[in-house]
DNA sequence: GAGTGGTCTAGACCACAAG
DNA sequence: TTGTGGTCTAGACCACTCT
């Protein structure tokens, strides 16, 4: 009756897929390392060749993996562009993304509080807290508090000033790949300390957007309270209509 | 050097796909439809059913057929409950859908603006605007104001009070099949008119979204702009790491 | 020129749904 | 029992990249 272990045999190409995600997690397979070929790989794993390309495939779109013709398959490595793209949401009124350049900074650490080990986990006793504000064209745009497991970030809280994107930083420094996240947003007011900081005035509106980022294993990694000025950007999202059986969480949600 | 018409042959699959996209637009395949198994399919077409399988399933991963193994494939039906949870990112504390009850709703026809028309297309002569105000537990929750182009809505004006659900009656009724959609999220102060509306005090902190709609064929068919108060549920959003190459843009972005 | 992934075909066996 | 899609295998040809 239990939810995690699948108790019907999964379809080989499933198996093949699992078996390389575990390399890529376990470091076994390093980001921009190049796989043996399609033939050797589905030797290797005892299946055919067009059963080890389904899972290549499928690892592809999930993008761990990048594959073209002449080149063959690499482990995929995230660039400082793309993971901006995927996970900061601020347009400005062309559609472009408003870049933000990071203004101030303050890194510390310190214990965790027990609603931060209640979703961070049991293990995570301390919490490397960043404080960011970001700006741009000139004006300040975010502050954001992210906080993270001091514990899978060894030695962070030294190495101000950080990277302006965060995400390649603890794929390439602490072998941290955030693959997914959810965001909740909401509709404030400013108070005074955040209103000082992001140069309006107190009452202001503002987008309090509260993130969770979740690594390869779909462990939360990453706590995070942003603040977003919006009277020169906007927060943006595509919707699609879902099918109905199609993939909607990832791996497991806990 | 035209970006629109391929000039490089696409591949076999990508043909029949977009024939079979054709069929379904032109309603020569309608929603429920039970279409002819691969091997009819691939005799018409003139390929092999692998070929016309590897269609299918891309079909099927946009949401534009069903498949299941013993019944057939056929074209998708939008069901109520479906389309809400695509498009409606409202959530409660819990992360559970806060579903509205619709509480007031004013639909006028009336001549459509340059604006609009600019967006719209130049043949939108008249729009069809709706009004509502949707609460939930108890309490006013959003105020939305829609327009569509009339001439595909015809006689909706007089089709009060609409299901609560606006997408799926689209789909019955009129053969608008709502595909995707883009969000613009900002926060904003409540004005007087519509503090009034959502029960809240001038100058309270809300949710503005500006959503644009877009059908089967990527044509954009509704205009939104909704106010949201977030003092009991969120804006609910889930953000996944691209891959650098894959299907950003569903089709064609005009 | 050698090797790679992209495409296309062909045929086999299975579990499942429907009559 | 029949037919369907799901899975798995096998082999062919092509365009592309790299050296």
């Amino acid at each position: 009756m239990e939810q995690d272990g699948p108790l019907v045999a999964q379809p080989l190409y499933r198996r093949a897929e699992a078996a390389m995600v575990a390399r890529i997690v376990g470091n076994v397979w390093t980001p921009g390392m190049r796989l043996p070929n399609e033939f050797a790989l589905a030797r290797e794993f005892g299946v055919s060749q067009g059963t080890i390309r389904k899972a290549l495939m499928a690892l592809e779109e999930r993008g761990l993996l990048a594959r073209s013709p002449g080149r063959g398959t690499t482990v995929a490595r995230t660039t400082p562009a793309e993971a901006l793209f995927a996970f900061f949401r601020l347009r400005d009124g062309e559609g472009r993304m408003a870049t933000p350049e990071p203004v101030e900074e303050h890194i510390s650490r310190r214990a965790a509080t027990d609603a931060e080990r209640a979703e961070l986990g049991a293990d995570c006793a301390e919490v490397c807290v960043l404080e960011r504000v970001r700006g741009h064209a000139g004006a300040p745009l975010a502050l954001e508090r992210m906080r993270l497991p001091a514990h899978l970030t060894p030695g962070m809280e030294r190495e101000t000033p950080l990277p302006n994107s965060l995400y390649p930083y603890l794929q390439d420094r602490f072998g941290l790949a955030i693959m997914r996240a959810t965001e909740a947003v909401t509709a404030v007011l400013a108070d005074a300390a955040t209103a000082r900081r992001l140069g309006v005035a107190e009452g202001a509106p503002l987008l309090r957007v509260e993130r969770r980022a979740f690594d390869l294993a779909d462990r939360l990694v990453e706590l995070r309270e942003s603040f977003y000025r919006t009277d020169s950007a906007h927060y943006a999202v595509d919707l699609a209509r879902t099918p109905p059986g199609a993939a909607t969480a990832p791996l497991q949600s806990r």
